[in-house]
DNA sequence: CTAAAAATCAAATAAACATTTTAAATTATA
DNA sequence: TATAATTTAAAATGTTTATTTGATTTTTAG
C-alpha cells in the first residue's frame, strides 16, 4: 500500500496509546488509523508489549532531538532558570511529540511499566540535570544534596501541576483557559516563587552557619 | 456465606481500581478478593461501569468523614499553611482509604472518566477552598484573583510531585527514601519556598501600587 | 409456624472483544 | 522468472464481561 508501514504504526500508537494507556489501548484502533490491518503489528513488532516499547522509545528518539541548552555561558542562572521554566511550562501545552511524550509520561506515572526506566534515562534525566545546575549555582556552595534536589522539585512540582493537573483545574475553575497569555503570567509568577524559596534559603543557610 | 457481600465487593474494588485504574483492573480479581463470584457484581451493581462509579462514591464517602479544618481562629495564617502543608504530604504516604483514593484520583488525571466531576466537588475542592483561604489572609486585601490561585496550585504542585512523581523519582535518585523523617523536611522546605513567594510577591504588589 | 414470595448467591454458559497465529495473495527485487 | 519480503484475510486462542439458570437463604403474609 502507502510506504513504510512500520512509521505509520509506530506513528499511530504514539497517538493512542498517550491517548489511552497501554491497557486500553487496542492495536486494532492502531492499525486502523495506520491505514492497515491486525497482522501489521505481529509482524513488524513481535507482539503488544513488544510494540509498546519500541513506540515509546522511538517518541523518545524523536523528542530528544532538539532539546535545548539552558547552560549558556553569556546568561546568568537567573535567567537560565526563568527560560527553564518558560521552556518546560509550554513544553506541554503546545500539540507535537513533546506533549505526547508527556501524556506517555502520565500514563506512566498511573501504571508504571519497564519502559519507564529509558523513559527517565533518555527524556528525564537529562532536563533534570539542566535543572539542577541551575539551582545548584543560585545556592551557596556548601549546600546540601537533599536541599538542592527539594529546591529542583519545587519548580517541577509547579510546572508540572498544569500538565497533570488540567482536567481537575478546568473543573475548579471552568473560567481558566491556559492560553500562551496565561503561560507567560504562570511562568513569571513560577519564576518568582522558586527564585524567592531559594533566596530566603540563602539566608537560612547563612544564618544557621554564621 | 459470609455477610455483606456489596460491602465486601465495594472494599476490594476500591483496591483493584486503585492499583491498576479502571481498564486494567477485572471484575474477576475483585470478586475473587471478595470471596465470592462474577455474578454478584451484575446483581448488586448492574455493570462494570455503574460499579465503577459506585466504588469511587463509596470512597469519597469513606474518606469525607474526617477531613480536618485547618481554619481554626487560634492558628495565624502562616502556622495554617505549614499545617496544611504537612498534613498533604502525609496523606498520599499513608495506608488507607486517603492514599487509594489519592491513586483512584491518578488513574483519573490518566485517563479520565465522568466520575472525576464528583470526585473534584466532593474531595478536592473542599480542600481546595481551604487552602484558598490560608492563602487568601496571607495576601494583599485587594490581590487579583488569578494571584491567589497560582500560589494555591505553587503548594499543591509541590507536595502533588511526591505522590505522582514518586516512580520516577525513585529512578532519579535510587537513594532517596520517603520516610517519615524525609516527610517532615520536606513539609518545612515547601513551606519555605511557598512562604517566600507570597512575601515576595507582596512586595512585588506593593511596588505595583505604591 | 408454615407456605409463598422475594432476595441472594453460585456455577455454568454465552457473547463480546483482543491478541496471536496461520496461510494465502501480493508486491518488490535479484 | 524465482526468491524473498510484505501485506491481507481469516481463523484460532485466550480473556473478559454479561447472562442465564437453578439452588439457597431470607423475608413476608396468612
Amino acid at each position: 500500500m502507502a510506504k513504510d508501514t512500520p512509521q505509520r504504526l509506530l506513528d499511530a500508537a504514539l497517538d493512542v496509546f498517550a491517548e489511552q494507556g497501554y491497557q486500553a489501548a487496542t492495536i486494532q484502533e492502531i492499525v486502523k488509523r495506520a491505514g492497515t490491518n491486525i497482522a501489521a503489528i505481529n509482524y513488524h513488532f513481535r507482539d503488544k508489549a513488544s510494540f509498546y516499547a519500541e513506540v515509546v522509545l522511538y517518541g523518545c528518539e524523536k523528542q530528544g532531538v532538539g532539546q535545548p541548552d539552558f547552560l549558556q555561558a553569556e546568561n546568568d542562572p537567573e535567567q537560565q532558570l526563568y527560560l527553564f521554566i518558560q521552556w518546560f511550562l509550554q513544553r506541554g501545552l503546545r500539540l507535537g511529540t513533546a506533549s505526547l511524550m508527556d501524556q506517555i509520561h502520565m500514563q506512566e506515572l498511573a501504571n508504571p511499566s519497564p519502559v519507564l526506566d529509558k523513559v527517565v534515562e533518555k527524556l528525564i534525566r537529562p532536563v533534570h540535570l539542566q535543572l539542577r545546575q541551575i539551582i545548584y549555582a543560585l545556592l551557596p556552595d556548601n549546600s546540601e544534596e537533599q536541599v538542592i534536589r527539594f529546591h529542583c522539585f519545587s519548580v517541577i512540582g509547579q510546572c508540572n501541576l498544569y500538565k497533570i493537573g488540567k482536567p481537575v483545574m478546568t473543573r475548579l475553575y471552568p473560567d481558566m483557559q491556559l492560553d500562551e497569555q496565561c503561560m507567560q503570567e504562570l511562568a513569571k509568577h513560577i519564576y518568582l516563587v522558586s527564585l524567592a524559596g531559594i533566596q530566603a534559603q540563602n539566608q537560612q543557610s547563612g544564618n544557621n552557619h554564621g
